[in-house]
Order: structure tokens, then sequence, then C-alpha cells
DNA sequence: TTTAGCACTCATATATTGACAATGCTAACA
DNA sequence: TGTTAGCATTGTCAATATATGAGTGCTAAA
């Protein structure tokens, strides 16, 4: 489709924009290409017909197009080794054992956005699927119960409960015994489902204060917590200069507040995924990288979000040095 | 200090410019005090002597400074009922019975910023001083345990502990007996403390693979969650005009994610209390509004960040109607 | 196929201008 | 003594002009 020239000059024009955040001129361009500017003007007339390339105004340098970046992701681009550097302070990160999954992640993500000026996010999975394996009734004083439920894949969730009249002991123990015997094994959003048509009966019958329990219960069990959702180095990312006005920032964040957009982010291919302007369905200006992964029993996704002008290479080589250092010992 | 006119003219000054963010003339006020605007410049040459006033430029009309702000919160402001129509809207948060103390909190703030323009941001308390009363391990497979601690105060804390080595049932079961009997009653955080100097001494003697049981839960217990922060409505708070210029939003968005400064807005003091420009150790452009709360044996401070033009009688009054139905039922 | 050269276009920066909205001040007034 | 009318002054804001420079497209020649 591309010469081997034009090849090579979009992704020179590529790479310098991504670094200057100015249009390219053909002028810059023709000592390294060895011709002169108009051949690079003609050439660059070619890549702007074919759609990979864009002048913010008619007589103004190239800048890649949307296809362009495009293009340069899925044809040019190579993969990159991290640099030493970089590798050296996520590695404090990498070898502090005392982390947890969760830590690690977001304790490198964090770096990442710094050394990347990019957002990022961390999206916990949903237990919404996993099984509950125990559930363990703590009384705090008179009115006040904590209840807390363990999955199989050892997600805990723990909830206050609030009982306002005067229940016997007696009746909470044989309620929470009936419901770890019933509700052990169901998934995490049937739960409510199995409390009114197999628990409320049975409890109706035993227990005396049965009404006020099961209500108690039944909210407690019945609203478990969302997918978590962590965003960091906002702030780095609206430095760059495509975010040079009030009016672009606030829509930028706006959409980081708002919870429906940002969990579409969620990614289900596994490895690394590139979305590039109106293929975000965040904002045309932006492109996101995302990364599925599974460690430990828990999964979820990161990703990165940035202007669409940023560094590739370096973003991809980062995810997978965190994806690959989660495996081996967090 | 200042005589009836010349309040009424710091209110009037105060409260349009509240209203409408453009400075106040002379002319647009003559009306309502029935005098020439000459008088009026009179009255306001005065009171930005006094320092309550101040001009964006020569010639412009007045603004309040900070002072201004001040004075006139501390001895013009009058205390407001909420209107019928807020309060209609906090009304369906407020009575929804299921919620729980948390979550009512929250979406009541959410409904605040929106109603206000302005940033809600509820700072959890911290349950550092907070007594364990009952840890529990529960397995999940070969490797992995969860520890889960519960505090007098009703604040639950789990960890995922991952013991790489094969280590018998039994010696779990031990270790945890021991901690369960040497740490109950010790705040959360001397827990370490009490882990490194009694119970250590002690499994050494009676457990086999006491090294890495002890390091385990040594990990898990040391770090436990900080207060927890949410902020909804930056969004909203970002469109007013005073924050009209790219760099002045990022200064702010680099403001509410550094930690650091956030965690400062804890209060201590009881009922709302108003900090104005550089009393809020933030940013001298804005106003942040605290409340502390304490209801169910929980506490934490709501706080709202805007604009110093904010209008502090509704915010005031939103906050106490907050604060009153706190009490109620959740 | 490449290149030199020139006309053309647009962004950016800086001045210039006029209309307007306030103010401060002074002198007259009640 | 407090109030007011009137006027010069000052600054904002928006529109307009002007110059400069960076870059392109196109054409004709190498």
């Amino acid at each position: 489709m591309l010469n081997d020239r034009q090849t090579k000059l979009l992704k020179i024009i590529v790479e310098d924009y991504i670094k200057t955040a100015r249009p390219v001129s053909s002028k810059a361009i023709c000592d390294i290409l060895n011709c002169s500017s108009a051949t690079i003007r003609n050439e660059m007339s070619y890549l702007e017909e074919t759609g990979l390339l864009e002048k913010t105004h008619i007589s103004s340098g190239r800048v890649p197009s949307e296809k362009g970046y495009r293009y340069y992701v899925d044809h040019i681009l190579e993969p990159r080794e991290l640099n030493g550097e970089d590798m050296l302070k996520l590695q404090t990160i990498v070898n502090n054992s005392s982390l947890m999954l969760d830590d690690y992640i977001s304790k490198s993500m964090e770096i990442v956005s710094e050394m990347t000026n990019l957002t990022a996010i961390v999206l916990g999975k949903s237990s919404k699927d996993n099984c509950v394996s125990k559930v363990e009734v703590v009384p705090i004083n008179e009115h006040n119960l904590i209840a807390i439920v363990i999955t199989d894949k050892g997600h805990v969730e723990h909830k206050n409960l609030t009982i306002k009249e005067n229940v016997s002991i007696n009746d909470i123990k044989q309620t929470v015994d009936l419901i770890n015997k019933m509700i052990i094994g169901t998934q995490l959003n049937e739960v409510g489902k199995v409390l009114e048509y197999e628990v409320k009966p049975i409890i109706a019958r035993y227990v005396k204060q049965h009404e006020v329990l099961y209500n108690a219960f039944y909210t407690a069990f019945t609203d478990f917590a969302k997918e978590s959702v962590t965003m960091t180095g906002r702030k780095n990312m609206l430095m760059q200069p495509e975010f040079n006005n009030a009016d672009k920032i606030r829509d930028i964040i706006s959409k980081f507040e708002d919870k429906e957009i940002v969990d579409k982010i969620e990614e289900n291919d596994n490895g690394i995924n590139i979305y590039i302007g109106s293929e975000t369905e965040f904002d045309d200006d932006v492109t996101i990288v995302k990364m599925k992964y599974e460690a430990n029993g828990e999964e979820g996704t990161i990703a990165l979000v940035g202007p669409k002008r940023m560094e590739y290479d370096k973003v991809i080589a980062l995810l997978e040095y965190i994806k690959e250092n989660m495996k081996e010992g967090n």
C-alpha cells in the first residue's frame, strides 16, 4: 500500500509530532530522507490523499490523522524494550514483596502515569459472578451487626446491619445459620433471589422476629460493591498542549467523572488493545490503551488515557513489563 | 465599625457579585439605597480603604475582597431556611431508609454538588485509633488466606495473605489463636509493635513454621487502610467563570489530586466552618466549607469547595439539613 | 523523478482605534 | 455636614489593521 519511502515518511512525521506537538514541515524532513523539501511535499500530499495525514490549515505542516495513527500502530510501530531508567523506577515496586496485587498495580500505574503524562485508570473486576463461600456475622453493639461475606475467589465484602427493634441473640444466630446453609455456593448477584424465595419462607416458620431480621439481611445482601475504579494522573495528561483550553479540559474532566463512560473502558479481549480517537467512545481527541490482567485469581483492566499523540511504543513496553511482573511474585 | 448604610452596601455588593460574577457598579445600587451614584461611590471608596472591597482595575466596579467575604460571613450573613425545592430533592435520599450512613452522605453530597456547583468531598475518618475486637482467618486455597480484622467501632478491614511454603493448618490455627488473644484491645496503629515484641517471641517457641507465618501476618497487619476520600462534582465547580482559563483549572485539578493537600481538609472543630481564600491552605481563589459529623459511631468530615463567590447561606442551610437528618434515621 | 523558485495562504503577534462603563474629584447645593 | 451633578480620566473590550514568518502548491527546468 505504501512504498518504502512513504512508510518512512509517515513514521518520521508521526514520531516527530508525538515528540514536539507541532505540525511537521517538509523542510524539517528533507535532511533525514536525503531529498529536497519539494519531493517530500509531493509525498506528503499523496499521504494526505490517502487520509493518513492532515493539515491544521491550508499552509501548515502535516499532522497524523486518526487513520494515520492507526496505520502507524498497526504496521509501523516496532516493539521496544523498556529503557533502563524506566525499568529501574518500576523495579522498586516490583521488588517490594509486601505489596498485595492491588497495591502493586496501582503504585505501578501511578509511576507509569508520571513517566508518560497519561491518566492511569485501574478497573477492578466486579465480583458478581463470585460464589458465596462463607457468611459471618459479628455483633458490634446492641443494634448493630456486621455481616461479612467471603467468596470462593477470595473477595470479601462487609455490611453494617442496623436492627432497630430488640431481637434475641438466638434469633440472630438461627437466621445466620440458616443463611449460611442456604446461600453458600450462590453467585453474589443471585443472593437476593435465594433470600427471598428460599430463606424467607423458612425463617418465617422458625424465627420469631423474622421480618426485622429478614429485612436487615436482605438490604445488606442485595447491594454489593460495584467494581472499583481508581484514577491517577489526570493532571499529568491535562498538561499536554492538546488540552490547552478551558473548555476542552472541562469536557475531559466531566467525562472522567461520568461513571458510565468510564465503566465502558472495561476490556474483554486479552492482551493490549489500543483505541484511537473515535474508536474510544470517550473523546475523539484521545487514545486509550487497555490491558486486561488476571493474576492470583483476581482480574481487572488497566488503561492509560491521553492524547492521540502519545508514545505508543513506550506505553506498550510499560504495560507489558507490569504484566510480566504480575505473574511472578505478588 | 460599619454604619448601617455601609453594612447594607457591603451586603448588596457581595450578594450581587455572588449572583452575577461581575463587578458591581455604583449606578446599579443607587436605586436600592435611594441615593445618587456619587454617594455610593463615596461609601464604596470608604469600604475599599477598610479593605472590604476591591477593584479589578482602576475604573471597574467593586468586588468583595477576601476580608469582605469574611466580614459578610461573620457579621452580615443571615441563616436561611432551605427552600422547598432543594429540600424535596434531598428528601428522596433522606427517606430511603435502606441506605447506610456512608451512602446517605455521599448521595446527598452528590446532589448538593449539583445544586450549588461546588465540589463535594467526603473524608471518612481514619480508624487508626480504633481497637481490634476480633481477628478471623479464612482459608481460600492452598496458599491464600484472608485475614479479617474487626474493630470496636465496627470498622472492618481485610487482607489477603499469601503463604508460599507449606504450612500445616494446625500451625495457622495456633498462630491465629495467639494473635487473637494478644492483640484484642490494641489500637490499629499499635498492632505492628504488639506483633513484633509480644507475639513474635511466643510463636517462635510454640509454632514450627513461625517465620513464614509471622512475616505474612506482620505485613498484613501493619498497613491498614488510610481514611477514605471521595470527591464528586469537580466538573460543576470548574464551570464557574472564575475558572475560565486552562492553567487555573489545571492548578485546581492538581490540588484535588494531591492527597496531602486534600487530607488537610479534615476538620477538628464541630459544626460548620468556613475558610476563605488564603485561610484554606488550598488555593487563594477558593472557599472551603467544612462540617464534621458523627453518627452511628462513625465520624468524618464533609466539605464543599468552590469559588469564594459562593452562596454561603444556601451552602450552610444544605449542610445543616444533611446533619439534621443524619441523626434521625440512617 | 527530482528540484529550485515563486506566489499564495494562514497563524501569530502587535498596534490602533472607538465605544463604553466605571471611577474620582470638584464645586455647588440643601 | 452630607449629598449630588458634572466632567475628566482610566481602563476593558472588540474590531480592525499591519507586519512577519512558516509552510504549501505549482510550474518549469534539470
